[in-house]
DNA sequence: CTAAAGCAGTAGCGTTGCTACATCGTGCTC
DNA sequence: GAGCACGATGTAGCAACGCTACTGCTTTAG
């Protein structure tokens, strides 16, 4: 492994011609100086110095060196230079694990804004559910995490893992524009009236169906009969505007909802859900987790000015 | 200014993850891995290192000096090589990882060569499978790697690594001299044949096991009962010449088949895999490494005349 | 021919960088 | 929840490194 001291003799020497004055110049005694090229020498195993009358010279070998030192010495200063420009800089990696509508409009805008505020911090996005993603936010595998919590589920977050809220997204029924409900232009449908329904939620076990199904027992009276699975919203919306399904969605999702959907209140009911970010307790301090999370933040918060 | 050793400390933490995983890597404690990253810290006045949970992590302005050691430790590596070019003479150490039919059929001939052509070379033979190796390759712990590649699932290479191709190699069915398939003299054997037989195969997860259980579901129509698992071909010729077993076989291995094993290609099938080195970009000037390449060449030129 | 310049070698000394060992905090397991 | 394993760090000690001071040699200038 060269030796960025003795290259720098080296670069020197070539530069001043004898090993004294690069001696004086760099505050050593010709003797250091002298040793150090000699240990260069040994170290590659080519012969850098020849005698040459009173003084050195180089070897063809050496000038050769003496390009590549020249190249490292500056990339090293360069190196330390930005070292610490970037010391209290936002910069370095971070990866976003995000469900999908959030991906859409809270994940993309920020790491938009990121590039334009902290053009060193280099972003990345997995989409992920909570369920995994929370976990492995503690096992350092995301930096950021984008989750929900429904009202009546609470989630219980991983060690060393907290929690940012960033909005309370309140949940809609989700109707086909045509629905015989939507042409009557209320404000809000009672969820009684859709017992007969066939609905869309996601697959088991994630929040989405767990939710669709409490509701509808809890404001309904009703277990809902679930034909379609899937966890993104856009196919949901898709089978809704074509007439074949019925949904509860909250809000974030229905920011995309194509023509043929009507989206209205549940009627007697506040169901939200709230939209949290969550970090390691360990990143508090890092300039990348605040600029994470102040980007999230702002995306949340022109959310809910619409 | 900084210190290319240190800096390459720094390096490995960031590929390893651990200080423990470095200390074990560059054969130091953990202690003197601690103590250098420490050094490196106080020289350049910037905070690279923070506790997480057990371990470590790196600070996002670490990352941004990983970056740059990245690219000086490459520059570095290309000033030797080329210095040892300019020298023109092919000396120092050479560590060929290799698995072990490459060994005894391309690297034992090649260093055989070497030793003739270059006596100021020094050369260790490590056997390694590919699957680790190539990584090992690219953080400098061998010089020239000796991998393959089966047709049906390319190998994806690490940054800075070059391949070379050096040889095509047909898989062959390997049968028990005595069995029937192997009396009827015939040149070719149908896959189909063996499906009740009992075949020996590598450890999963490398390239062998998947090859042999690939080739009998899509020549043969099956999947074979791998009752022995051996990384070792010569273990499993003698289990072949001992009439416990069949296998698929590259012809490398082949080239030291024992009597009683009878050696046929698969009948309408023509599997392959490629035998090739690989070295790091950096080194492609230096001296040693184009002598080890073309030994190395030179060997897998004879068996093909084979 | 003498004096001065320049480089290399040696002895000595302070610093560096390693190991061995101990300690501390964390996470996993039973 | 106790015990255990693991990873990081701190300390003491020792060897190697890298410097200075000094010496000796060669070469050039006057």
């Amino acid at each position: 492994m060269l030796d960025l001291r003795r290259l720098r003799l080296l670069r020197e020497l070539h530069e001043r011609g004898t090993i004294a004055a690069v001696a004086d110049a760099l505050q050593f005694t010709p003797s250091a100086v002298s040793q150090q090229l000699a240990v260069l020498e040994r170290e590659t195993g080519v012969a850098l110095i020849a005698r040459a009358g009173r003084g050195v010279r180089l070897t063809d070998a050496a000038l050769v060196l003496v390009e590549h030192a020249d190249a490292l010495l500056t990339r090293a200063a360069e190196a330390e230079a930005d070292l610490a420009a970037a010391s209290g800089e936002v910069a370095g990696r971070a990866r976003i694990a995000t469900f999908q509508s959030a991906a859409l409009h809270i994940a993309l805008p920020a790491i938009e804004t990121l590039a334009g505020t902290a053009p060193r911090l280099r972003c990345e996005v997995v989409e992920a559910e909570p369920e995994s993603a929370l976990p492995a936010l503690a096992l350092g595998d995301h930096d950021l995490v984008l989750a929900d919590e429904w009202e009546h589920q609470p989630r219980g977050l991983p060690r060393g893992v907290e929690r940012h809220d960033l909005l309370r997204d309140p949940v809609r029924i989700v109707l086909p524009a045509r629905h015989r409900l939507a042409r009557e232009h209320r404000e809000t449908v009672p969820l009684t009236s859709l017992a007969d329904a066939h609905w869309t939620a996601g697959h088991e076990e994630l929040g989405w169906d767990e939710m669709t199904r409490w509701t509808c027992r809890a404001h309904g009276g009703f277990d809902p009969d679930i034909r379609h699975r899937t966890n993104d919203a856009i196919v949901t919306l898709g089978l809704v505007a074509r007439g074949l399904t019925v949904a509860l969605l909250p809000g974030l999702p229905l920011l995309g909802a194509p023509r043929g959907v009507a989206v209205r209140a549940i009627a007697d009911a506040d169901v939200r859900r709230t939209v949290f970010a969550a970090t390691r307790a360990a990143d508090a301090a890092r300039p990348s987790t605040g600029a994470l999370l102040g980007a999230a933040r702002e995306a949340a918060a022109r959310i809910e000015e619409l």
